[in-house]
DNA sequence: GCAAGGTC
């Protein structure tokens, strides 16, 4: 074809990043055509005209079934007007996902309308972008979007979309009537997490200590190596002071057995967002939805791959020439020793979510103290540690030793082999030696003592474990559960102190209220319960009219009950706003410690 | 102004 000419081809991908895959891809094939990508989501879902915030009763919500269209993206619906006003054929190659299935509708839609209903179009359907893999789809383009997939996906929004909004006007305008404030709101995900931190909170709240004894003993080795060894703990003072007796004041005490073993610590695998989220809150204290935001921009100047990733294994024919390449240029590169005495072979797990590799380096950043140098450090360094590095060992050894009528243990661990510690230098285990002995041998005891403590609550949630609650929960997404510990936040219901969570009394008593009414309103109940219909979706056991049906009556009962109980439910939440705590916003990541 | 899901 020569230039000028009409194109056969319109491809539109979900992100620019594919769309640039594809392009490279055709161009080098001899393929004419126009690649181009919306960016994420064009189209959102909005009730008709008539049921806005203050024209009819909330639960008139329940009662929806026509949803109307609203463009959610100016910019790339703008552009695909003017891009379908060119000839060619539709490729939707948006990703293999149900979310980019609906995607794909929603581009479809805006063509249909341009070029009509019948307009041909084809669906290129592609697991990685990798050129082999790119070119496999495109020489089978599918005759049609996977109906299925966008109806469950449709499902999700217009369930969320109703219950949402519904749950959240009825509590705002209600508490409205007795303060001022500005939004109370719940969701299928923003609520599950504020119940995490509130549940942790109450735990915590009704713990009670109990005191538990054990008994202490320092010893010598005849090297003149001290270590310290303990008793089983007892909930018995009586019992305890009994074995005391028989300890104290003796000099010596008997080793009774003695074991060493060897433990491997495996190298990390392949980076998804979820770990890459939780270990870097852990390591730098800053929040999830902050380090996403410092990934994307990591990704966007070209520095690492695409951050939002469920994949931890890398692909038989993944391309590992310039990750390496970054680190190699980079001044990391003195930890990676001679490239040519390494081989090249990655720890995979088993995830794969059919679009994206796992998270890694494409070139090197500057050593310049940033944050984003940090995440960046992070990214290369566990890329390394997975493909260039071996296994960790840690040698443990265990002793039992006889003092008095008391057996107490000591047990060590040492690392033996480095291995990938070298170059993933987080979370090392703490060295604990103890002393080599030998069944037999005799310690002179150096001190012995009593000691009496505590058990102790729960640790409040740090972000690294409220995130790690969700995922395990199904609440949220790899790109959005970074999201809601930041709401629950911004909405007042929680605050961030240090590093842990704590509920305010506004959000203590809006869980209260809510599991007043159902507990399944403050648990990931919500979410399995709208996740099962959409597999029946997906399945084509039921249709997508069934389901949402189904799945709002069943919310709407729970809407009912909430509204019968509304007059208590509004004043107590009234009762925990202060006017003046909704004036500042919450600036998530740098709240002060001292509060 | 509501939700959660994409992506920038």
């Amino acid at each position: 074809m020569h230039k000028g000419e009409a194109q056969t081809y319109i491809v539109v991908a979900e992100k620019p990043s594919v769309a640039r895959s594809i392009a490279k891809l055709l161009k080098s094939k001899g393929v004419d055509a126009y690649v181009t990508s919306v960016r994420g989501h064009v189209l959102n879902a909005d009730f008709p005209e008539g049921y806005e915030w203050n024209s009819i009763d909330p639960s008139k919500l329940f009662s929806v079934r026509e949803f109307r269209s609203i463009i959610s993206d100016e910019r790339s619906y703008k552009e695909l007007e003017g891009v379908f006003k060119k000839d060619g054929a539709l490729i939707i190659a948006t990703d293999n996902d149900s979310e980019g299935e609906l995607i794909g509708y929603e581009i479809l839609s805006i063509y249909r309308a341009i070029k009509g209903n019948q307009a041909p179009y084809k669906r290129m359907r592609f697991n990685s972008t990798n050129p082999g893999e790119l070119w496999r789809a495109w020489n089978n383009l599918e005759d049609s979007l996977n109906m299925n997939w966008v109806m469950k996906a449709m499902l999700r929004q217009h369930f969320d979309l109703v219950t949402g909004a519904a749950f959240t006007r009825l509590l705002t305008k209600e508490t409205r009537k007795h303060k001022n404030v500005r939004l109370i709101s719940w969701g299928s995900c923003q609520s599950p997490t504020l119940g995490f931190i509130v549940k942790r909170e109450k735990e915590i709240m009704s713990f009670k200590p109990e005191p538990f004894w054990y008994i202490r003993v320092r010893f010598r080795t005849e090297d003149g190596e001290e270590f310290e060894a303990k008793s089983e703990n007892m909930k018995d003072l009586e019992r305890a002071k009994a074995l005391w007796k028989s300890v104290e004041g003796q000099k010596t005490g008997r080793v009774l057995s003695y074991d060493e073993g060897k433990k491997t610590i495996r190298r990390p695998l392949p980076l998804d967002t979820d770990t890459l989220l939780k270990d870097l809150t852990r390591i730098t204290g800053v929040s999830a939805a902050t380090l996403l935001s410092v990934a994307e921009e990591l990704y966007a100047e070209g520095y690492c791959s695409y951050p939002r990733t469920e994949t931890n294994r890398f692909r038989y024919d993944f391309d590992f020439r310039e990750p390496i390449e970054a680190l190699v240029n980079s001044d990391l590169s003195k930890l990676l020793g001679d490239l040519n005495k390494v081989r090249i072979e990655p720890l995979n797990g088993r995830k794969d979510d059919g679009a994206h590799p796992p998270i890694y380096p494409i070139k090197p950043y500057p050593k310049d103290g940033s944050l984003k140098r940090n995440v960046w450090e992070y990214i290369a360094r566990r890329f390394a540690a997975n493909v260039l590095f071996s296994d960790a060992e840690l040698g443990e050894s265990e002793t039992e030793i006889r003092v008095g009528d008391v057996v107490v243990r000591a047990s060590g661990s040492v690392i033996t082999q480095e291995g990938f510690f070298k170059m993933f230098e987080y979370f090392i285990p703490k060295e604990t030696p103890i002393p080599k002995l030998s069944p037999g041998d005799v310690l002179e005891v150096v001190k012995s003592e009593l000691k009496e403590e505590k058990t102790r609550p729960p640790p409040r949630l740090t972000e690294a474990a409220l995130l790690e609650l969700m995922e395990k929960n199904g609440i949220g997404t790899d790109a959005t559960r970074a999201e809601y510990p930041k709401i629950v936040v911004e909405r007042g219901y929680a605050v961030k102190r240090g590093r842990s969570f704590y509920p305010t009394e506004l959000g203590m008593r809006l869980v209260d209220a809510l599991s007043g009414v159902d507990e399944r309103l403050v648990t990931p109940d919500t979410r399995k319960f709208v996740e099962d219909f959409m597999e029946m979706v997906n399945r084509g056991t039921k249709t997508y009219d069934e389901c949402l049906e189904q799945a709002l009556r069943v919310y709407e009962e729970l809407y009912k009950a909430c509204e019968a109980n509304i007059k208590r439910i509004s004043e107590a939440l009234a009762g925990a706003i202060s006017p003046t705590k909704y004036k500042r916003s919450a600036n998530y990541d740098f709240q002060s410690n001292s509060t």
